[in-house]
DNA sequence: TCTGGGGTCCTAGGACCC
DNA sequence: TCTGGGGTCCTAGGACCC
């Protein structure tokens, strides 16, 4: 193993939900566009144009805000399967043209370029160039790439020159680009670290680099040693190309809140059909149900309980309903949700119930089967 | 202005076991 | 009578990301 610095690049989407939007309309181009939900229905802004950030608009925005703030702003109905499809298209080509490639969210890749210099005479840098534009040439898709020493460098890198930009940090250059940056830059620094740390007059990387590690973990704990990692411009180098998921969850947020239970148990079963489809489509069970409520005021409460591995929805549902029994409180509910976790494999079944559960298993693939093929309404499995 | 939905990881307390 | 320590699992909540 040599201890020669990593090259990694991290490609970046720019406003991809958008721009997926504006492959199919080509009218929206140049325009301010969010897709987003119904600011009547309590929909948010999921991704806005640049166009449209010149006005404010901004990702998490009630979309009711973002028609104030821009009047003429195009609010489209996203198509999130579709989001999902064309990223994993891209992951794909993305596999021709590098060794490993880590998709970290739908919008998001990282390639770990160590050791193709020689395919490009030495110049990683003219490289990310010549893929940035074969993805807006293959896909219409534009996007910005960084590169660096690391995954979070190269992260953090890409977003000081978006959209569209191109970005490569030198080696032994990393905590002086970082340096003038303010913390929040660094993955992980949200809204609450951001203010702890401006309280102890924290307020760009350069700050933070002055301070001894002690002092950061003193104020943030353990989480305060990643910082200081990363704020010296070190940072993970592993790509994970092996991520398999740990929760599958469903919720809802109600355009009116429910006030009664026999609506919330109603929403509860189509939640827990969703859910149980989704875990079967994977051949797991899952031993631990959460279930969640939000009331108007916003504040939330979640109660879980665990349980031998099921993915059986009227097992599912009586610990759903028993729980949102114990959670609700009686007032109206604003949102409602379920979520699934501690899985295992679906193959650990005691003896004595194995062939029961062979033609349980069957039934309800059967159910899935149909619902893929004519709708999740065409048929519900009985919980009576 | 009135706040989505799908995730991950961490912390902290209590139960339980040895 | 008063009192161990460590490990693990479960649960609730919070911060954060896209």
């Amino acid at each position: 193993m040599s201890n020669r610095p990593k090259q990694i690049a991290h490609l970046d989407l720019d406003c991809f939900f958008v721009s997926v939007e504006r492959i199919k309309d080509p009218g929206l181009r140049g325009k301010p566009v969010a897709v987003g939900g119904s600011p009547q229905g309590r929909g948010v802004v999921t991704s806005a144009s640049y166009e449209a950030r010149a006005f404010g608009v901004r990702s998490a925005m009630p979309a009711g805000q973002a028609l104030r703030l821009c009047p003429q702003l195009i609010l489209v109905r996203g198509h999130h399967r579709e989001y999902g499809e064309i990223s994993e298209r891209l992951c794909t080509r993305l596999q021709e043209l590098a060794p490993v490639v880590e998709r970290a969210s739908i919008d998001e890749f990282y390639l770990d370029l160590t050791g193709c210099e020689g395919l490009c005479k030495g110049d990683l840098g003219g490289f990310i160039r010549t893929m940035q534009r074969l993805v807006l040439e293959e896909f219409s898709l534009p996007c910005s790439i960084a590169l660096a020493t690391n995954k979070t460098l190269a992260k953090i890198a890409v977003g000081t020159v978006k959209p569209a930009g191109i970005c490569v940090v030198p080696a032994g250059q990393e905590a002086e680009f970082l340096a003038p940056l303010p913390v929040g830059v660094i993955p992980g620094v949200g809204v609450k670290t951001e203010a702890r740390l401006l309280s102890r007059g924290i307020r760009t990387v350069r700050d933070m680099q002055q301070r001894t590690l002690e002092d950061i973990t003193k104020l943030l704990g353990a989480h305060g040693q990643w910082l200081h990692d990363v704020a010296h411009g070190r940072g993970s180098e592993e790509l994970v190309t092996n991520w398999t998921r740990k929760s599958i969850s469903k919720a809802e947020t109600f355009s009116k809140d429910l006030a009664t239970m026999a609506e919330l148990e109603e929403e509860l079963h189509l939640l827990v059909e969703d859910v149980c489809s989704t875990l079967r489509s994977k051949g797991w069970k899952t031993q631990t149900i959460q279930v969640k409520i939000r009331y108007h005021d916003f504040s939330t409460f979640t109660t879980a309980h665990t349980v031998e591995g099921t993915n059986d929805d009227p097992v599912v549902y009586r610990e759903a309903r028993e729980l949102l029994h114990h959670l609700h409180d009686g007032r109206p509910v604003r949102l409602l949700g379920v979520h699934l976790s501690n899985f295992t494999s679906g193959e650990q079944l005691s003896l004595d119930f194995a062939d029961h559960d062979k033609g349980r298993q069957k039934m309800l693939k059967a159910v899935d089967d149909l619902r893929a093929r004519f709708g999740d309404d065409v048929i519900h499995v009985g919980h009576a």
